[in-house]
DNA sequence: CGTCAATTGGTGACATTGTCACCGACAGGC
DNA sequence: GCCTGTCGGTGACAATGTCACCAATTGACG
């Protein structure tokens, strides 16, 4: 069940829900609950039967494989107004969770049985479409995630990350090396070197924990080739 | 509008529509077409609307994703009883087609128009489910394509083709060294090594166009790696 | 404050993979 | 038999992955 302000929060970031009947709507909101995740926290883990759906109201999640050998690289990301759908896919087929979920920051996110999500798929379109709609959008981003590593060099992907970030208006990465091999499935050192010609060449500089992006253009041209 | 013969056909590689009402069976199998396409015509090419959902009776189709640089490398494929997914998910979304796909062998399909497959998709639930399930099954594959690019040496996935074969009973697989290449996604040359490797240590015979599998064995446990 | 352990980043050496520029061998059409 | 295009082979070099270390920094704790 949730609160009143918690429900106008959710169908600000959820606006479909808006369009449901209000019988619905009534239903939906006593039928599902509300938690909050501390950084870190692990979501699903690889092969697990998933114990529900999180629709994210605030934070970041991050699905990602793991390699047997310790690498790791991320699938995609999970913001606010979206949510897990390697869950709802998993949850719909009765399947095991093929990735691993981690709450990246903070979460609050409103929680929904699997026997919920089914039981909705089937009576209402609404929540169908919103349901298909995230599967199908998480499919091209998966592919694209394949394109990047099958055919981009790793320089290039990394420029592309901090271009993202400087779109934000982030200019200051505030990520270690890891963690940045683990985003785009290589190993730390590789990292290393590949930020150490960055630096060389003037393109950042580069502390511990944390990365300036000095010379934008020539990030955002490199993210292009 | 299908005959009966074929219409048996299809019931048969598609079972879920034997479950339908039968006035959803006459209307369905009044409002598709049956198609033939010769092999190595292009079935949906990048950035394209699809024209319509292919629903694959024979042959084999064959999804894949193409590097500026000219490399290439496969997504999925198509085998009889299935569907092009990425086709399903941007005829719902009416968004455009993210890859490539084409015929790998003559094929024989069923099309469904992009107005029906919508249509269907919120009136009749066996067909949503069918859309539902192959469009996260493809998820799951692909996610797998991503692990073995991110993850796995190129002799080791050659060695994963090649047990494919051997499971199907084949160990004479006709197909060349760029073919093979465009599969793993990776480049003529690496894969012309890398056999040359397994020629000599003795797992495989190579001629002109075809590889065959001498050491069952050792290949099948290098898939495992 | 000083000490210790964990985290973070740096490096050299070597294996694997990708790219480029070739070349020769072979097959099918004529 | 002669072309032409396809197929495969190769050497040289660049990019990436792996391994085995080490040094610097941080944070926890006494």
């Amino acid at each position: 069940m949730l609160s009143s302000v918690q429900q106008t929060e959710f169908a600000s970031l959820f606006p479909f829900i808006q369009q449901a009947s209000p019988e619905f709507q009534q239903m939906f909101y006593r039928q599902v609950k509300y938690a909050e995740l501390a950084e870190g926290v692990s979501i699903c883990e690889e092969g697990q039967q998933c114990a529900q759906l999180a629709m994210v109201l605030d934070g970041v999640g991050r699905v990602y494989k793991l390699s047997p050998g310790g690498r790791e690289i991320t699938l995609y990301r999970i913001y606010s107004g979206q949510s897990c759908v390697l869950t709802a896919s998993c949850i719909m087929n009765q399947d095991s969770f093929p990735a691993m979920a981690i709450a990246e920051s903070p979460l609050r996110a409103v929680l929904v049985e699997p026997s919920r999500v089914r039981e909705w798929f089937c009576r209402e379109p609404l929540w169908q479409q919103f349901i298909f709609r995230l599967l199908s959008n998480r499919l091209a981003d998966i592919i694209s995630v394949v394109e990047e590593v099958a055919f981009k060099r790793i320089d290039v992907r990394l420029a592309e990350q901090f271009s993202r970030s400087l779109e934000q208006g982030h200019n200051v990465i505030r990520k270690t090396h890891a963690e940045l091999a683990a985003d785009v499935g290589s190993s730390r050192e590789v990292i290393s070197r590949i930020l150490r010609d960055f630096s060389q060449r003037g393109l950042i500089q580069s502390t511990r924990g944390s990365i300036e992006v000095i010379d934008e253009k020539a990030i955002i041209q490199l993210s292009r080739e």
